[in-house]
DNA sequence: AATGAATGAGCTTTCATTCAT
DNA sequence: GATGAATGAAAGCTCATTCAT
């Protein structure tokens, strides 16, 4: 579904492959705790959340989360790390497809149900090009997934030739406006409509679900930018 | 160009038509500053803006804004209501296009050119839903507009029939997450590919502009939802 | 005592002259409020205290403090300011007294108990370089005073032609160095000292009050530069 | 110069002669590391410098410190005993030349110097009646040798009779006020100013070096108790 | 015994809102 | 009605000390 599991890897070697000495068991324990934490409290108030909250959520003291992660873009570079790879696998996954159409749709949807179930997420992947070092190792090795995906689909003749990765990325960054309020059906829809931008061609539209958007859909649909307390 | 402009409506009569106890006349001319100040600091830094900042801009001690605007949902309330004006005049603007593709076109992109120019344009129409009596009243105005927009697009043939005024609400919603940051022609490159999703059928993409959008382009061109500090 | 009343000099018109906009009634209060609990707490502690004491002791919010002296050096200025009136008009008491040596003496000794009863004074007193333009100012109107309480006693052939106001107020701070811990017949002791170093001449020692300094009267009579917790 | 090598005094035999369990080698090879690593830091920061910092210098980690030395003072005062005995051999030295009050003036020029460069031994010679055991033990090691001091001194006439030995101490102390910021040259000029006041008789006043404190010498040369942030 | 990670109280600072003037 | 000073809760961060490894 839409979690982004810690993936086990220790983190004595970074994704990257740059060694590190190795973190102690208990620190290694409460870095995992911490990262979790921050998901799921990032997932559910976005990345202003404080320092305090995460650490409280991880059971841990906020001193230790400030051990760890002295800046807070140090967090989300690390939850960036994380979360890269399970898209990244994603994107494997429909670059893998027979049909590089359903590929193609297939992930722009899981995007879609991702950003909307982790708000934090939208805002990391929307963060892709800021932030340093990590960031960019994180899109290094996107890149080439996304690209394998969108050759693919222009090989089949099926996506357009003048789109790139890259507008993959920001069509991704517009669908996760989409909140997380609607049904998922609501979200397919307008995904649809991206897809149907994306088409090489098209001879009529394709159906979009659901049958009908209610008159507030517009309302609740939508990405609450900020709550206007 | 993407100024909203009082529109010097006395506000002592909401737009609905309902009379209230007009105001003094010093505490209208507050009134009146008030939102021009609200509106060109929301442009600037957003929704988030403090009540501090918009008082300084206005000339007029907090205090004032507190009594006339007594939460900030009002405020933007009325903000909305102002604004809707000028979109309303924009939609009409477009309807009455002899080409109404054209007509649609030019609106989607005059729509993300004004939400990059005003970051809080965006939010106040995303928050089209919320908020209660006078956004109401506010989209009551503007459905009939946008509901001619799309029929007479749809009459012509070229906008798909399944959509609806609300998908083109939400479809502004999603091209608002375009920041500032990039060129006029990038956000162009995608308003036209959700155009080209809106097409009843097309033999083949519209040409997108700019020629390629660089590599982090993506970093640049997606809204900086929050700075993560 | 040795404690620095507020001089009751309207705010609005700073020591130095230069004009400002008076406070509001009530934030003229506070502001005395706030420069009164500093010194007390200052004196008590010294000048590392926290803020939220001195607004603790002062009755009023942490913010009212920080909206009156935005960084810690601007209350030690305030302070500063208005203790140095205390100092100017007691250097001018004692460049009055017809025996100049007499005047010297009790200026030093008087020196010597309002920087043992005030921790905070010392530290003001021995900052009395660093800081910005109130404290230069303050220096300003302290100098000339202290100078003519060096050129009488020096006219009068008591005091060393070779020393300046500078030496005075350096021997000032080292006398500080004696804490508040002993007493006042023990402070003595050194002012005597000093002020025999300071002589153009004796013929002998100049009797050291109090007989003897207990084997332990090192440990305590030198200011404790800071606990060691 | 000003600094205090470690005397290589085992310290499972304290100066006073009380046996205890000797440390294991390794252990004492910390405790000597962290004696080293606390002056040198303590010279550079004061006495306020923390644990961390210590343990960092001294290579070890800052449990090894705080079972080493349990509270602050500990340190402290094992500092103390190693320093004391530079300061007696000091004393002694001056104590044996020939010309007594040649021999009181070198050391009060030594110790304004040894203080001024290490902020932390002014500190340490203040405590010098605080604190326990070794601290006293200390006391009792050093009190002879100033007493001989003084007591040349007196003998040959140049060195007034009614101070003490506790009188040096205190001399000691507030010249220690003249911080590390001005030149050699003025620390001495405040020497020669005490040392005038502790003769017996003078026919007139020493000259003073240097020729005139500059204006803000003030400003400089007292030590700054501790900076306003 | 040594280590350094963890702790959490405490201090600083900000800011949305209230309220005395 | 207007003002901006006051408020104090909340967030940020540090650091002396403890304790699991």
């Amino acid at each position: 579904m839409f979690r982004f599991g810690y993936d086990g890897v220790m983190s004595s070697v970074t994704s990257a492959g740059t060694a590190v000495r190795p973190l102690r068991k208990d620190a290694e324990r409460n870095r995992a705790l911490i990262l979790g934490a921050a998901r799921e409290v990032y997932a559910a108030q976005g990345l202003d959340a404080g320092f305090d909250e995460i650490a409280r959520a991880a059971g841990v003291g906020v001193g230790t989360v400030y051990r760890r992660f002295p800046e807070r873009g140090d967090l989300v570079e690390a939850l960036f790390e994380q979360e890269i790879d399970a898209v990244v696998a994603r994107v494997e996954q429909a670059a893998a497809d027979p049909d590089p159409w359903r590929g193609l749709g297939d992930f722009l949807r899981w995007g879609a149900e991702a950003q909307a179930a982790d708000r934090g997420l939208a805002q990391v992947l929307a963060a892709a090009g800021r932030g340093h070092e990590r960031v960019a190792a994180g899109r290094d090795r996107l890149r080439p997934a996304v690209e394998a995906l969108v050759r693919h689909a222009q090989q089949a003749g099926v996506l357009r030739d003048d789109v790139t990765e890259v507008d993959l990325g920001i069509a991704l960054a517009m669908i996760s406006q989409l909140g997380d309020a609607g049904s998922s059906d609501l979200r397919d829809r307008y995904v649809t409509l991206v897809l149907d931008g994306l088409a090489v061609r098209r001879d009529g539209p394709t159906p979009l679900p659901p049958a009908q958007p209610s008159e507030d859909d517009l309302a609740c649909v939508v990405a609450p930018a900020r709550r206007h307390r």
